[in-house]
DNA sequence: AAGCCGGGGGC
DNA sequence: GCCCCAGGCTT
């Protein structure tokens, strides 16, 4: 097993010499631009991350920077790339690193594993990155590539299975090149071991592969669970006045803090008839619907159903919590996919 | 331990 | 359609 292990190490690291794969962060130093590369990165394509890297970098070149600006700046210039809260941990935790450590990044695992958004892939990441500190990574590359190569069957979904690959990456972990390994193993699993069609017949480490002699290439990495999909129907009314807008910065189980139009959730969405229903309800009489338009968007565990109500008003309206704007301001603030998509077609 | 948090791309 | 992606937080 020792010398199996050693194979493996040492044929990682030989195989990332002869490969390229480039990425504005690849091969820094600066634990801030590491920091932010990974955040960015969670749960995220390095090709959907990319532009992101590059544009946080020019705005916030330094943590100060990123510290000072407003939170619905960062989220404006986060939109589009998901998982909201990670924008706002950057942002909290720019500021505690600013004032509570004089704008250095902490040294240590333990003190990079307790910032706000960083748990223990990313603290790895850092610490072996930026200051060659032996933690070894466990992305989904390497539970993939761990789980095909030694044969593990243990579901990674799972806490007892989560704790079955970091031990095993650790172990195979060398003290001494955990920079170097950590990035040849998630680059092996990105472009050689991949999820879909692997690159097997051509794979550096075909003849002692587990799965590929037992033919499992396709089965493993196990996952235990299966996420279900649930249903929700989102009426927006996209109330005008005078060529202005209303928007209201959302505060919901998802999506918080981008903002929406007017919104009401419904069992299913409202026909014209319902929508008058509503305007009744909060006060509005002399209204006019100018067109509908129905949009879905697909999250992880959610299909959102969406319709769009495009209704001029008469009247002034007196909304509490709404920022009245013009139509070109729209572009100033941070929206959800679906109603930025909405935007793009009907305006 | 389980559930929740987005959006995009491959097949 | 389904799965996965340089995961982490909350309950």
């Amino acid at each position: 097993m020792i010398a199996k292990n050693k194979v493996f190490v040492s044929t990682l690291i030989e195989w990332s010499s002869t490969i390229i794969r480039d990425m504005p962060w690849k091969g820094i130093r600066n634990p801030y631009y590491i920091w932010l590369s990974e955040i960015i990165l969670q749960q995220t394509r390095v090709e959907q991350g990319r532009k992101y890297y590059e544009k946080f970098v020019e705005l916030f070149p330094t943590i100060s920077h990123l510290a000072n600006a407003k939170i619905d700046t960062i989220l404006k210039n986060w939109e589009g790339l998901g998982y909201y809260s990670r924008a706002r941990n950057l942002h909290e935790t720019a500021m505690y690193i600013t004032k509570e450590h004089q704008g250095v990044f902490p040294k240590t695992y333990v003190e990079i594993l307790n910032l706000k958004g960083v748990g223990k892939y990313t603290a790895a990441a850092i610490a072996s990155f930026a200051y060659d500190l032996p933690y070894a990574v466990v992305d989904g590359n390497v539970i993939r590539v761990l789980a095909r190569y030694f044969g593990i069957k243990e579901a990674f979904d799972t806490s007892s299975g989560k704790k079955t690959f970091e031990e095993s990456a650790q172990k195979l972990l060398p003290n001494d090149a955990a920079s170097k390994y950590n990035q040849a193993i998630m680059d092996f699993g990105a472009l050689v071991c991949k999820p879909a069609l692997p690159m097997c017949d051509t794979c550096p480490l075909g003849n002692s592969c587990y799965a590929y002699k037992k033919d499992e290439v396709n089965i493993l990495p196990y996952r235990a669970k299966k996420t279900k999909v649930e249903e929700r129907f989102f009426n927006y009314f996209v109330f005008t006045y005078k060529n202005k807008f209303y928007v209201q910065k959302r505060n919901a189980e998802f999506w918080r803090d981008l903002y929406q139009f007017y919104l009401i959730e419904s069992e299913k969405l409202f026909s014209e008839k319902e929508v008058a229903k509503e305007l009744k309800k909060i006060n509005i009489h002399d209204a006019s619907m100018i067109h509908t338009k129905d949009l879905t968007q697909k999250l992880s565990h959610r299909k959102i159903y969406a319709r769009f109500f495009y209704i001029e008003l008469a009247n002034k309206p007196l909304f509490d919590d709404f920022e009245e704007i013009s139509k070109s301001k729209l572009t100033n603030f941070a929206f959800p996919r679906i109603i930025n998509l909405y935007i793009q077609n009907n305006f």
